[in-house]
DNA sequence: TCACCGTGTCATTGC
DNA sequence: AAGCAATGACACGGT
């Protein structure tokens, strides 16, 4: 059994709390008695729980009867035991009681009548008392109190028998303002607390009054009532946070049975009180432990989340109330714990989230919303959906990835959802990349982003850049960090920004499905600018908190990378995702080499095209100055033949005819005018036989 | 809106 | 056989 502070005094803290246990999948199994601490159910008469357990006191709440025949708080209350005709007077009824030896101290006429009637065998009686079968279950007095964790009424565990506590000696001192705020609205309810109050402390006066006249009170008793009083006393004037330190030993005195002055009134003033000023305020759900004996339920099973629920639910039930009302009081009492509330929120996100995912469908939530304030819709409703955009569209690979791997899972699933210029990240290496591209879901993590996604772009993570992608990790993978999934500033401020407004279509769309981005660029928008100079595998390296950065992942020669994987600790996934990386980075070098290379040949092509041409007109300008140099030489020949053939004389005296005969040189020197016929004819024979020589020639 | 370019990625081939 | 380089093809973002 857990006993869970109501945050709020109109009970909606606890209803809050019921559905957030609820979408964590966890039972919010609270004892009976806990009803009666409660606050009036008519405050809640417009919060009908929905999807909660029966059994559970919230349910007990609700103004519809739960089949298990739970009563309301209001029928339980003390004054309708009062008003038990059959009630003797106070001082009979102590001495009664104590005459039945029950070794306590009932703190009002009610809780002595209770027990003065449990304990003369009227269990019935006690039981209609109590108006729940149920109460039954721990048998006698102390499932009035304490459910199961009291075996019976002889067992010297009922916490009612402190006539003092520090958290009613506080209540003392503000109790009549604090008992009018605490229920203002509860037909006379105020009232009629303060005055079970002064019962309370009058039956507390009596008995101690009894105690000093009366011999049926044992020696031991005394000593523990003093020893209380003492207490008391001391807590009285000592500061708050000392008063809780007092009220935390003293619960775990109670809880190692050996205090038991823990009462039911102390709970009700506990659990009923909303001053935050009040150190009562302190105390939420991992304040007052279990009880032995009680069996570990869901709360317990928080640990399994790595969560501490007791700081989320109370951070989450209780926001406004702790962050406006109670700056300064031991809301967190722990500075370890303080420290770490940036991390809370995450926590709490990813651990209520993760759950939610399992257990209930999107759709519950939408259910409740109608029913629930607007300050606890905002705070569901936004923040749970919220959360499904960012976590749930990561599907099962991420959720393998959460549970497998040490990272962070909001940044695995930002950066796997991240759509990729083409396609998301090829674990499977044999995938079609056009499905990918169409898709990006094949294997995968890549999932699109969502369209509700609200949460502040620049607020993403951008830490650990340097060094390796996943940042300094001195630890091998598969070591969960303290935080958890947490740490992460930017969720902090999602959660606690209950401001921004939830798009009506992702409400209509997350019970069905999510919408994600249309375009994929929208993505990048979320990502710091820091983030945005990072590539997608470091990115991924980073969020699965790869050790090794991507350039040592790349330029690693094959036997130190394969070496590096083997001395290592990685999960497949991160395996699969280094080889990626070394994949796709070596072939991105490649590409660029290859390009490099192409566009060298190009170059180097259109220089030797350049080349070419310039050659071409260098041979040109060469051609032309040889054909201008023969046609001088030729026309020089031509004058120098004419003016041979002008100065040439035949037998007669006459002029040569330079059509009719030509010059002809011989080998030695000499010239000679011949007939051109002459000429022509031993030209065409000496061309041939030159040409028959070269023919020869070749041969050999 | 379209064309172009740079880039990343995948599939394939050859070494 | 594994690893790698090279390369064509495709898609996407930016201009």
């Amino acid at each position: 059994m857990k006993y869970l502070k109501p945050w709020r005094s109109d009970g909606g803290g606890l209803l809050h709390l019921t559905i957030l246990l609820s979408l964590a999948g966890l039972r919010l199994d609270l004892d009976l008695d806990l009803c009666l601490l409660l606050p009036p159910p008519t405050l809640l008469r417009d919060e009908l729980l929905l999807g909660c357990d029966p059994t559970s006191p919230a349910y007990a709440l609700s103004p519809y009867p739960a089949p298990g025949g739970w009563g309301r708080a209001d029928q339980l209350h003390p004054k309708g035991r009062e008003a038990d005709p059959a009630a003797p007077p106070e001082g009979q009824l102590l001495r009664e009681v104590r005459a039945l030896g029950v070794p306590f101290i009932p703190r009002t006429r009610v809780d002595a009548w209770l027990v003065h009637r449990v304990a003369a065998g009227d269990t019935d009686g006690a039981h209609g008392l109590l108006g729940a079968p149920a109460a039954s279950s721990a048998g006698g007095v102390g499932a009035g109190v304490d459910g199961g964790s009291q075996a019976a009424p002889g067992g010297g565990g009922d916490p009612r028998a402190s006539p003092s506590s520090p958290l009613a000696a506080r209540e003392e001192e503000k109790a009549p303002a604090e008992q009018t705020a605490r229920v203002p609205d509860a037909d006379g309810r105020a009232s009629e607390e303060n005055e079970v109050l002064r019962e309370r402390h009058e039956a507390v006066d009596h008995s101690s009054q009894h105690e000093e006249n009366e011999q049926r009170v044992s020696a031991q008793e005394e000593k523990s009532l003093q020893q209380k009083n003492e207490d008391e006393n001391k807590t009285a004037d000592k500061p708050d946070w000392e008063a809780e330190k007092t009220t935390e030993s003293r619960n775990e005195r109670h809880l190692n049975g050996t205090d038991t002055s823990f009462s039911m009134e102390d709970l009700f003033q506990l659990l009923s009180s909303s001053q935050p000023e009040n150190s009562v305020e302190g105390i939420s759900l991992g304040d007052i432990p279990a009880l032995p004996g009680s069996s570990n339920d869901g709360m317990n099973s928080s640990a399994h989340y790595n969560v501490n629920f007791s700081q989320a639910i109370s951070h989450d039930v209780n926001l406004h109330e702790a962050m406006l009302l109670c700056p300064d009081n031991t809301f967190r009492r722990d500075p370890v714990v303080r420290t770490s509330q940036p991390q809370e929120p995450f926590l709490q996100l990813n651990s209520h989230t993760t759950n939610a995912e399992q257990s209930l469908p999107v759709a519950n939530l939408t259910a409740f919303l109608p029913f629930v304030d607007n300050q606890m819709r905002n705070l569901t409703s936004e923040d749970f959906l919220h959360d499904l955009n960012i976590n749930i569209f990561d599907e099962i690979n991420l959720m393998s990835l959460a549970t497998e791997g040490d990272f962070d899972a909001m940044e695995v699933s930002q950066l796997f959802q991240e759509p990729d210029s083409d396609s998301g990240l090829s674990l499977n290496s044999s995938h079609n990349s056009t499905s990918i591209t169409k898709s990006n879901t094949s294997h995968s993590i890549c999932e699109e982003g969502a369209t509700g996604y609200s949460s502040d772009p620049e607020s993403l993570p951008h830490h650990n850049l340097e060094g390796a992608v996943g940042g300094n990790y001195p630890a091998p993978m598969g070591h969960r960090n303290d935080s958890g999934f947490c740490g992460d500033l930017a969720f902090q401020h999602v959660f606690h920004n209950h401001t921004y407004h939830l798009e009506p279509r992702a409400l209509e769309s997350n019970s069905e499905s999510f919408s994600w981005p249309e375009k994929p660029e929208k993505m990048s928008r979320y990502l710091s600018d820091t983030e945005r100079n990072l590539s997608r595998d470091e990115r991924r390296a980073k969020a699965l908190r790869i050790p090794f950065s991507v350039d040592e992942i790349v330029r690693m020669p094959v036997d130190s990378f394969n070496s590096m994987l083997s001395r290592h600790y990685l999960t497949d996934l991160q395996v699969s995702l280094i080889r990626d990386i070394r994949r796709r980075g070596k072939n991105k070098v490649a590409a660029q080499n290859c390009r490099r290379r192409k566009m060298d040949i190009i170059l180097n092509l259109e220089e030797d095209v350049c080349n070419l041409q310039a050659k071409k007109e260098t041979l040109k300008r060469e051609r032309a100055q040889c054909n201008k140099a023969i046609n001088i030489m030729k026309q020089k020949l031509h004058h120098l033949y004419h003016d041979v053939f002008s100065r040439l004389r035949d037998d007669e005296g006459r002029p040569v005819n330079p059509n009719q005969y030509a010059l002809q040189y011989s080998h030695d020197g000499s010239v000679l005018i011949v007939p051109k016929e002459l000429v022509t004819s031993g030209h065409k024979k000496e061309n041939r036989k030159r040409k028959r020589e070269e023919i020869e020639d070749g041969f050999h």
